[in-house]
RNA sequence: GCGAAAGUGGCGGAAUUGGCAGACGCGCUAGAUUUAGGAUCUAGUGGGUAAUCCCCGUGUGGGUUCGAGUCCCACCUUUCGCACCA
């Protein structure tokens, strides 16, 4: 008789039951440990896409292995809901509100995840759109705004023409949109920023906090952030009373400066050309640069242009005068805009001095070689370690002792300090678009930029506003919105109208979720100190820089403002890989989009999500294979089928295994069941390698089909089976909770198989009676014997010199060495 | 250009500590069952070979070792990150 496993049926009972269970709510026993598993929450797009599914699918796993094995676990579940595309949905399509639309999806796609079978605790659901979410995220500012660290400030910013609004530098990927890829234009504006700078050190440092992190992640946030310490040294210039003000990372190196070099951007560039023989010329110049930076953009090597100002500096050391030069390579966005350029010893100055014919000066010498580095007959740079030369009272010091002595020396000689600086800048929050938080401020006339107060809060978005992009907020033209009366002096005063870019909203969720409901306070901090931090954080490699910084950054925050004790959100981090089809990435416009939807209508959630996890280790991408789904079923139909077709032998077993007396290929099965408990556990407990723990399943299954095969039923130690059938559904549990489920009811079991405990090893039913020795002639392997597990080493050897293979190699030979690695293998070395 | 990761059958992948390469799955071959197909069950499946012997085999070339997918050196390819950050 042919059977399959009925998911369609299975699914909606246990959809129905569970609907009314509290299997997945929260656990607060108070002898249990706690444990924080999350997944990055979704944009309410309005359909799970398979990439969904697939760091949901692993975040279950986790979820259901820690709850099995004995944690209170929160695994919890939200909706970044705020954002441009729901905009842009309303904008298409005409008649419908942004709200609606985020309502309607997140109704929607709350229905799929159930049908996927995601142990969420739902009452503890956080969507950022709603009132009682923003209101927090807008309180989180004006604490901000208290403490300093939320500022307004007018600077150059970049604009996203399509987007029609500006985005943080994170927000910026190759000079482009990281949403829509438009290149961004830099814009003169005044806006709202966090000082994420002001934790520069700290989001450094805390590294050592996150052992766990992808090393790669970490290179990048370093990256990122960028911070370089070294010295500012004030250059006095030749005719002028004034300062030329360097930053260097290589103070040693001043007696080598040959020239400095200003950003054509410069302030001081206009103060040195103007009435001079070179101001044609220098504007010329400038033009130039401007005009190729924007045509050249891309391309990796651009060459070093400039010009020579006419101007002097004077070097504080020694009083020489060094020219003074204007150059493309120098940027005004970082350290003052000017650089001292040391070509001897830096890359990028010696390829512009020998095209400019500049002098070289070697005051570095390298220890490792007899003759003096003469700078005109260098080829390249030379950037590492050594000794000074050329550097008066320095001369002999090593790079490191003369970059502490000279930057304490210039110090106090008043012309250098030492100082760090940084690539990150602080992170510009203000959008001009409709759809989220408004910022909280209140611009009165007497009083300036006010703060909204907490009992004010929240600063409710208008629901009826024509938002379509105008690169103004649209919240400008809501008078009622716009108008208002200042919180300190009660006077009239006006609303600030731009909203907060999304990832402040979803810089904190992570914290609302321990005390979802409240509604005094953001969060309490017994609640949050109970889970916080993650212990395991699931997501997608893209946010490595802007969710995961931004969120490191707000942790410091809240911890400052002592709301929590953790200084890092997430204790570990795991970056799942993308679900590719045909080698690419899923896309509409590919055309090879695979739709979750039609896999569970299909095969089912339980097949869906094991072939997800099967396939590829989670950090790696995951080639979608059609075969491969209709194995993972074919898989869940033979573990079906065993169980229901034994059921009785199954259901009315109740003795214990007795392991001495198991014959022999009973006692396979019963070793293959420990060995697959102990590698299920690994692998989802610390390996987090699903892919190699559902093998460790299917062997376990194939074995009891092989121990079935060989016998009559009168010959099945039915205790076995039982045991056999009940670890396979718990071990299979995590993967496919509908499947387990129902037949953990069927083999007579009356609560759900998602409270029972994760099963252990016996570490005795692991050891094997015989073993198999394998013998190696010369390294390789020639032979392979059966062998009591207790054997000696030299009961061992003797069994091997007596093969007669192993003679026949031997005769003429020499045997010069017998290497012997117990229980393993035995490599005789001959001649 | 710099840095990191990866490269294993026809395919996805396994080998966690230097010790039987290819677990598990897909595909394929044969058999059983079936009117037939599908499904299921059984056996086989890295290449060469009649073979269970033997030879070859983890991107390429060297090295260390009794023994290397695993360690070291050089190179090739792919992916990712950084790319004038003074």
């Amino acid at each position: 008789m042919q059977d399959y496993y009925p998911f369609d049926k299975v699914e909606e009972k246990w959809l129905r039951r569970w609907e009314n269970s509290n299997l997945d709510k929260t656990g607060t026993d108070p002898d249990k440990e706690n444990y924080y598993v999350l997944e990055m929450f979704p944009y309410p797009s309005g359909n799970l896409h398979m990439g969904h599914v697939r760091v949901y699918s692993i975040g279950d796993v986790v979820a259901r292995y820690k709850r099995m094995e004995g944690y209170n676990v929160l695994h919890p579940m939200g909706w970044d809901a705020f954002g441009l595309p729901a905009e842009n949905a309303a904008i298409k399509h005409g008649n419908i509100h942004p709200k609606e639309w985020t309502w309607k999806n997140i109704a929607h796609m709350k229905e799929q995840m159930k049908a996927m079978g995601l142990s969420y605790d739902w009452d503890r659901e956080v969507t950022t759109a709603s009132k009682d979410y923003y209101k927090w995220t807008q309180w989180f500012f004006a604490k901000m705004f208290a403490r300093d660290l939320a500022y307004r400030k007018e600077s150059t910013v970049n604009w996203c023409p399509s987007c029609e609004t500006v985005l943080a530098n994170e927000q910026v990927v190759n000079e482009g949109c990281e949403r829509c890829g438009t290149e961004v234009e830099p814009r003169e504006l005044e806006q709202w920023f966090l000082k994420i700078t002001e934790y520069a050190d700290r989001l450094l440092d805390d590294f050592k906090e996150l052992d766990n992190w992808p090393e790669k992640v970490k290179t990048m946030q370093k990256n990122w952030i960028g911070r370089s310490e070294g010295t500012r040294i004030n250059f006095p210039l030749k005719d002028l009373d004034e300062h030329l003000e360097v930053f260097t990372t290589r103070p040693d190196t001043l007696y080598g400066a040959t020239y400095m070099v200003l950003a054509p951007e410069h302030p001081l560039v206009s103060e040195l050309t103007e009435g001079s023989e070179k101001e044609e010329e220098v504007k010329e110049f400038i033009a130039k640069v401007k005009k190729q930076k924007e045509e050249e953009r891309t391309s990796a090597e651009s060459e070093k242009l400039g010009i020579f100002t006419g101007a002097y500096a004077v070097n504080p050391v020694n009083d020489k005068e060094i020219p003074i030069y204007i150059a493309n390579y120098v940027l005004m966005s970082y350290g003052t805009g000017a650089i001292m350029a040391v070509p001897a010893h830096d890359q990028r100055d010696f390829d512009f001095a020998r095209k400019y014919d500049i002098p070289v000066k070697a005051v570095i010498q390298p220890e490792d070689i007899e003759d003096k580095l003469k700078g005109s007959e260098m080829e390249e740079a030379y950037a590492d370690d050594g000794y000074l030369i050329n550097s008066d009272q320095y001369n002999g010091l090593s790079v490191k002792e003369a970059f502490a002595k000279m930057a304490e020396d210039f110090s106090e000689a008043g012309f250098a300090k030492v100082e760090t600086n940084y690539r990150l800048r602080d992170w510009l929050i203000s959008r001009q678009r409709y759809w989220g938080a408004p910022i909280p401020i209140v611009y009165c006339d007497d009083c300036g930029a006010v703060a909204v107060p907490e009992e004010d809060l929240p600063v409710e978005l208008p629901h009826d506003v024509e938002f379509s992009p105008s690169g103004e907020s649209p919240l400008k033209k809501v008078d009622d919105f716009v108008n208002t009366s200042c919180p300190q002096c009660g006077g009239p005063a006006q609303r600030e109208t731009d909203t907060m870019d999304t990832f402040v909203d979803s810089s904190w969720y992570f914290l609302r979720y321990t005390d979802a409901n409240n509604e005094q306070k953001a969060f309490a901090k017994d609640k949050a100190d109970k889970w916080f931090p993650v212990d395991q954080y699931i997501g997608g490699i893209e946010h490595a820089i802007l969710h995961l910084l931004y969120s490191r950054f707000f942790t410091k925050v809240v911890h400052d403002m002592g709301m929590a004790e953790a200084v890092e959100p997430f204790t570990n981090w795991l970056a799942q890989g993308m679900v590719l089809k045909d080698g690419a990435k899923m896309s509409k416009s590919k055309g090879n989009v695979v739709d979750p939807k039609d896999i569970l209508e299909e095969y089912g959630a339980d097949t869906a999500r094991l072939f997800i996890l099967f396939a590829s280790p989670p950090e790696k991408d995951l080639e979608w294979s059609n075969k491969g789904v209709e194995g993972a079923n074919r898989f869940l139909n033979r573990v079906w089928r065993y169980i229901t077709d034994n059921i009785e032998l199954i259901k009315n077993e109740e003795a214990e295994i007795k392991p001495a007396e198991l014959d022999k290929d009973a006692k396979k099965l019963y070793r293959i069941m420990h060995s697959s408990i102990k590698k299920v556990s690994e692998d989802i407990g610390q390996r987090l390698n699903f892919n190699t723990a559902i093998s460790a399943i299917m062997e376990l299954t194939n074995e009891v089909y092989s121990y079935l095969n060989d016998r009559e039923e009168a010959e099945i130690n039915s205790a076995l089976l039982r045991t056999a059938a009940e670890n396979t559904l718990l071990l299979l549990a995590p993967f496919a909770p509908f499947l387990s489920e129902e037949l953990w009811e069927r083999i007579g079991y009356e609560e759900s198989i998602h409270l029972a405990s994760w099963p252990e090893y016996n570490q005795s039913a692991l050891e094997k009676d015989e073993i198999t020795i394998v013998i190696q002639i010369n390294g390789k392997v020639r032979e392979k014997i059966n062998v009591d597990a207790d054997i000696s080493e030299e009961e061992v050897k003797e069994k091997v010199m007596a093969e007669e293979k192993v003679q026949s190699y031997l005769e003429g030979s020499e045997l010069i060495k017998t290497i012997y690695v117990p229980s393993k293998l035995v490599n005789l070395v001959i001649k």
